[in-house]
DNA sequence: GATGAATGAGTGTTCATTCAT
DNA sequence: TATGAATGAACACTCATTCAT
């Protein structure tokens, strides 16, 4: 990479850190396109010389940040069998990003269909990993034989709700680290096999 | 109530229920105020006579129909004490007015502080049945002895998170009828006691 | 017609007033909205509570202007039965407003298909008048039996090119004045009958 | 020429013929500079090494092209004689380049004063080319004694008519094919000797 | 000589709110 | 009380031109 596309890949970085910054603080539907580029520090117009407009830009900061966690996930999923272990650093992940994964929680319902179908796809890959971990815990008979898919509804369902209201949940601070250890004792009482 | 009270108290319910209507079909936040006033069949500067501006008509409109709903719920709890059948009916509810619910699970995140306030307290007052209902139960020893303020938030969360992505889990049609028997299923067996 | 609607019909014609003054100066295809508002002394968002978009500003002032060129031309066919009168006196209220005439000859050709349509639509309602006095001639054997159709192409288009470039063939003053005599003399040429 | 202006002129040509393409598909007013650099397989900024700006390369565009149809005209005028053989030659001539022509005759009152005097100065030279060949046969007594430059106006003006709306008069195919016999008739008769 | 990222003024259009009628 | 015309800041997006590489 010549010192020209280092100069372009590092205004497009300063983009998208911008525009990740006022995701955060604000979230993206209410913000100008021309405060994302005063807040990154360049010209309104450059900001269209790398993405052809708003959308692209709010998608591919999504995408970014969606495949990074992804990643994260993969990783973990990996080194861990344990459910409960698995999400507990699920949460810790999200917790690490909370202010991003509010203002997603927030703004998901509103995005045009294609964004939305988009995330939702990320989600589900995620939650296809933790679907695979119940199924085992299920067939070794260390897990009731419930619907897996129900019960991943209700996970994921909580922890959206507590992130899309963090602000009204928590006055500073962390949502999911108040709510943690909760979500974990009712999700893990879900799957107990009833002892009897 | 004079004739020019009643005939301004007439004028205010027009706008409403032109309101309401507009909000269930896409949602007040995107929807201009002179849009409104067209639909309620008044001047557009006459919305702002009734309401000193858009966010105050947002809050009536939501507290009447919530106050409505309120009552419903009461009336259902008075009338019921079997969790099951409350949830049930409680579904039903909401389902009737699906479109409603769906906008504000929609938008709830994005109101802001003191309308969202105002909103959840009424949502805490419905939590409130609910809290009492699953507590007697619990004292009967017919419940697990759970906490119930978070195997609440379980419930509602998942509730507000099928809303608020209504369009992304049914092409039409109702998502909570689709979904209510696992949101029964699940929720019941965070309560029932492990048998032993 | 009450204050309320004389204001704002008066509003209304002061946008009209403005564009057509802009549209004989400088054409309005290259005239900001902002610009035009900034003319009729209203503020920019105004013009749109009139027209809903540029396009329908421009459709109406043509409109309006070429209707109350029509009239003149139907009076002007009632009263005259001679050709080369009527030519005249055609040229003359093309001269009349010559600024207005040039610069539609200008950008017509690049309006979009409706707009254009539609003052085409026009034109050949006063093609229609020529039309018929040309042929009446014809039959009382007063002209010579030309194609009717293809020599008022010829009139027309010749005026359509002095026009369209008015500032190319006079510094100042009419191009219709200055090339009347020479537009008639070879019209009449055409139509008139070889003796022999 | 050494390699490097080889080179440049290379450059400079693949501009040229980029933009004569555009022009005829869509004119160059409302093509942006960075379209016509695509099209050469060029950097943007290459454009503007070759031209000063914008306009100069529409200058040297209209004036190689003028120039080349300038030439054929000037051969066409020694091999013949006869002024309709001649003129239904011009016909073809444009016909062949009748996406060219038609963009020219849209945009030309549109150009800005200097490139429009340029390109009537090209269109004065070939009128020079019309009107001598008729000036001969007025002498010869071959044609009437008319107003060889007014009749000319004529002829020019209406195929520029035709030309400019050609849209509205075909809707695909060559508008000068289908008015060229119109064309000729008219303008013989124009020039024919009342015979006596 | 060629590149292409960056600029920034400019575009048509929207909308909550005001206020003279 | 009701009206609805007017406001003007705000919005996403375009484009000829510049200049460091």
């Amino acid at each position: 990479m010549n010192k020209r596309q280092i100069q372009k890949q590092f205004t497009r970085e300063k983009i998208i850190r911008a525009a990740k910054q006022i995701f955060i603080e604000k979230g993206i539907i209410n913000t100008a396109t021309s405060q994302i580029a005063e807040a990154a520090g360049i010209a309104h117009g450059t900001l269209f010389l790398h993405f052809p407009n708003k959308d692209s830009l709010v998608i591919e900061l999504l995408d970014v940040e969606l495949a990074k966690f992804s990643d994260k996930i993969k990783q973990l999923i990996i080194e861990t069998t344990d459910i409960d272990t698995i999400l507990k650093q699920y949460l810790d992940l999200i917790q690490a990003e909370e202010g991003f994964f509010s203002s997603l929680a927030r703004e998901l319902p509103n995005y045009k269909n294609e964004l939305r179908r988009k995330i939702l796809f990320r989600e589900s890959l995620i939650r296809e990993h933790f679907h695979q971990v119940i199924e085992n815990g299920i067939e070794q008979k260390i897990y009731a034989d419930i619907d897996i898919a129900s019960t991943l509804n209700f996970l994921f369902g909580t922890i959206n709700y507590y992130l899309s209201l963090k602000t009204s949940f928590v006055q500073q601070g962390s949502v999911i680290e108040k709510f943690r250890d909760q979500i974990i004792d009712i999700f893990m009482k879900i799957l107990e096999k009833t002892k009897g």
